[in-house]
DNA sequence: ATCCACACTTTGAACGGTCCAATGATGCTC
DNA sequence: GAGCATCATTGGACCGTTCAAAGTGTGGAT
């Protein structure tokens, strides 16, 4: 068992006093060129990293980032948030932050999570997914002046703090006209009616794209519960009409499977069927999709969370990023 | 902006000294009832916690579980962990525990990691998933001493500290016999070739449920890359062959997926396929699989650790659980 | 020679808890 | 009521770091 190393083992042995060393460490400017070699090289002889703990008992900086981590709720799109955790764990790391998990069923029960972490590991800030209307938890954060960012835009409320988020209609353009070009004139969109906000911008993008190539979208879109089951039955409905879409674009990979059951059943190899959110799914069955830029999102979140805490830069900044198409067998 | 609740300021308000109320907390029995009582309700009142920071300088406990963020590896199934980490999550706040993560593509970078941590955060112990053969993490953390469960068992190491696990093959018994007692004669299994440990568990039940019932297991068993494409292919080559199965035990969703398409598409409306580990494709489309008990591995890992870091308890307990079927329309 | 500015380095205190040793209060026995 | 054990509470040192302020040495200007 080695004895612990402190700042104190690599000061004596560097010969210089402890504030040196935290000044290579933190203020690096303040030390002279040769002192701060000699003493950088002692650190890293010794694997020496400062103490998180005595670090935030003086300087009241944790480097550490609140954020919640969210049940399976909507199956197979619940993935991306997990995925996203994993490029905001490493985005973090390259800031020299760290991510402490905490579990929510609601707003409210969240709230009282920013509480009990606040006053006992006192993270730096929070990243929270999943904006909603009617948000409780932006506003409490405001209020008591904790830093945050959001991924996902505050739908609804007044736009008083940071955010990243994805813009839905481009990726929905994309789609459309991917599947236009393939020749598709009646071009449906399979939708789910979760209220404004997500579900809304992504059938945006498809009027948008219809509208742009002179097509007429009405009639040819429908919103239904977001799981494969209902997909599949939707999809059956929609192509069985004489009218109706020779093609679809999902807003949810979970949609885009029932759908590409439907059309596989009906004998289609290739189905002319996009989905949303490239998950592992879509993958696994050869779905073409909707990809949002996770690794992007989660570097933004901790670029804009860096510069709250570091005071400079804007208020509220936000970043809207594009979503590309992954061109599988279908679509 | 509140001034901050310190444990002076609780001590000052309940007209005790600074260390009863620190023994309130951590050593109540030292401290008469009535007293206790008083300080739990000016706590209360005050909505005071201990500044993890403090108390770790000087106790050396951080009441920081590491547990490493994998990444979406096989798809579908990649889902559990994450599934896994939720419950986790949960478990270790029950314990008043935190979860730090960290992210690291092989066991080499796992263990860098752990220096990392280990000097910086100091976490008090690690959950390590998907435990493999020859995996390098457990004996470095031995040899550190550092305190630890797995959830996986030490496959081909010798068995030297806690560990969590799911009974693999009692899943694939209960899914074998679900089909037997349903009058297929010929249950084949459709499994990954990810060599020794998880799969040949899973396949040993197969075998186990299908010799109990009298019957010969001879060339109904088939082992392919664990993707949807794949098991759909190797689905339609076992049920077009004249000997081949009449029902599948699948090694995992992703598979059972690919054998359900393949059913579909030769017009059987409800498949006789069953999956494994209960992931939101097998919700999606209606497979009947076999669960983890995720809650309980979490509590468990959870309940060996903490018990480790009690000291009391033997130095490594084990705990295999039995998963059930998740009974839907297919099988 | 003296003073001052400048660049760099050191000193001492403080952060908010817990550990240890010691003290005060209480009840019991003889 | 003295002696003793037991329980409850107290005071002070200490954990490893950063902050604020004070100390060193060098060189140039007066």
């Amino acid at each position: 068992m080695p004895p612990k190393v402190t700042i104190r083992t690599v000061a004596r042995r560097a010969g210089v006093s402890v504030q040196t060393v935290s000044n290579v460490l933190n203020s690096p400017h303040l030390v002279r060129q040769e002192t701060r070699a000699q003493v950088q090289a002692i650190i890293d002889e010794l694997g020496y990293r400062a103490s998180q703990a005595a670090r935030q008992m003086r300087s009241g900086r944790s480097r550490l980032l609140g954020v919640r981590i969210e049940p399976a709720r909507d199956g197979i799109n619940g993935n991306i948030l997990d995925r996203f955790l994993h490029e905001l764990t490493e985005a973090a790391a390259q800031a020299q932050f760290r991510i402490v998990l905490y579990a929510a069923p609601d707003d409210h029960a969240e709230i009282r999570a920013y509480e009990d972490l606040l006053a006992s590991y006192s993270p730096d800030g929070f990243v929270l997914t999943s904006t909603h209307h009617g948000d409780a938890r932006t506003g409490w954060l405001l209020e008591k002046r904790v830093p945050f960012v959001t991924f996902g835009r505050p739908w609804g409320s007044p736009d008083l703090h940071p955010w990243v988020d994805v813009d839905g209609a481009a990726g929905t353009v994309l789609a459309t006209q991917r599947l236009l070009a393939a020749g598709h004139v009646r071009v449906g969109f399979l939708g789910s009616p979760e209220g404004a906000g997500v579900a809304d911008d992504r059938r945006d993008g498809w009027v948008t794209a219809l509208r742009h190539a002179g097509l007429d979208a009405s009639g040819l879109e429908r919103h239904v519960a977001d799981t494969v089951s209902d997909g599949e039955r939707a999809a059956a409905e929609m192509f069985a009409h004489p009218q109706g879409p020779t093609a679809l674009v999902c807003a949810s990979d979970s949609l885009a499977l029932g759908a590409w059951h439907t059309a596989r059943l009906r004998g289609d190899t290739q189905p002319a069927v996009i989905g949303f959110d490239d998950t592992p799914v879509a993958r696994a069955v050869g779905l073409t999709t909707v990809a949002q830029p996770l690794a992007a999102v989660a570097q933004a979140c901790v670029r804009l969370l860096t510069g709250l805490l570091d005071g400079d830069g804007p208020r509220h900044e936000h970043v809207l990023l594009d979503p590309h198409l992954v061109v599988r067998d279908s679509g």
